[in-house]
DNA sequence: ATCTTAATGTAGCCCAGGCTACATTAAGGC
DNA sequence: GCCTTAATGTAGCCTGGGCTACATTAAGAT
């Protein structure tokens, strides 16, 4: 905080920030979620590699994002999620994974359908998510009645 | 190289920026478009008012995309969109209609609808669209064989 | 013609998220 | 024990997009 801030901003723009900071938090904390899954350790230079960033990008994402309590880097003994940040990244995997199959689901390519997930995961209102849900469920269903 | 270089950038960035620069570019020339189907010319303070953000803001996102030649602005007679601006509005306009009747199709609340598909409309490629569409297509044909 | 006011524009700041270039540190090889 | 190297971290710059506060301009009222 500095102090020398007469706290300048308007109220509307804090949203939209919050929100548009939220997304790459949770593509962080789902990548290394995934990552601790497998048993390795979430290293910079893999989430580099990942995001396609620089290592320096990553650096100050880290930062951010553990500012906002998602995680922890205790030195370089690699990135630990905090409880917060192991649950958002699970409820941000487990859309992840809803779009894609809902995707998939109504005929995209599995492929086309993993690419496409990421970007618009972010921006799909809860209400449309439980949509996509039962979607999802029609068609397994019904899947598995024909077969 | 180094001091002397005005332009600094790797081009990996380039596209990121690019595809976010048009998401907002895009939302702008829609805008306009559509009021000025509606016999309105477009003003700063309508779209203000639309996106929900100060006239400042306003005024700076319609110099870049004026610079990139999708808009003009001659004095206090409005906005008007180039041919390339039109254009993009179309398809723009287009796409997002696509987007909110396949969300309606399989079963989003209109009302959510429309606003579910202003997050995600940016972020579908066009393989996904196409798929989109044909099941919107699938869809009015079954409502009308039977009706 | 002047005055007021609403619309538009400018100046200047903040933060996020890119980057490069340089600095440090941890590990391994010798 | 040193030396190289790869991983990480820092400094500093850019652009985009948000804002407030102030400046200008176009119009309408008087």
């Amino acid at each position: 905080m500095r102090s020398s801030r007469p706290k300048p901003a308007a109220e509307c723009h804090e949203s939209v920030r919050r929100q548009h900071s939220d997304e790459l938090a949770e593509d962080y904390v789902e990548a290394i979620y995934k990552m601790q899954c497998k048993g390795e350790s979430a290293r910079v230079m893999h989430l580099q590699e990942i995001f396609g960033v620089s290592h320096v990008s990553v650096i100050r994402a880290l930062k951010r994002i553990e500012a906002r309590g998602l995680l922890s880097r205790g030195g370089r003994s690699g990135i630990l999620l905090t409880e917060a940040g192991e649950k958002m990244a699970e409820e941000a995997a487990a859309r992840h994974e809803l779009v894609i199959d809902f995707l998939i689901a109504v005929g995209v390519p599995k492929a086309l359908a993993e690419v496409d997930a990421e970007g618009i995961e972010h921006h799909i209102s809860s209400g449309t998510l439980k949509v996509f849900q039962n979607y999802v469920n029609q068609s397994k269903k019904k899947a598995k009645r024909s077969a």
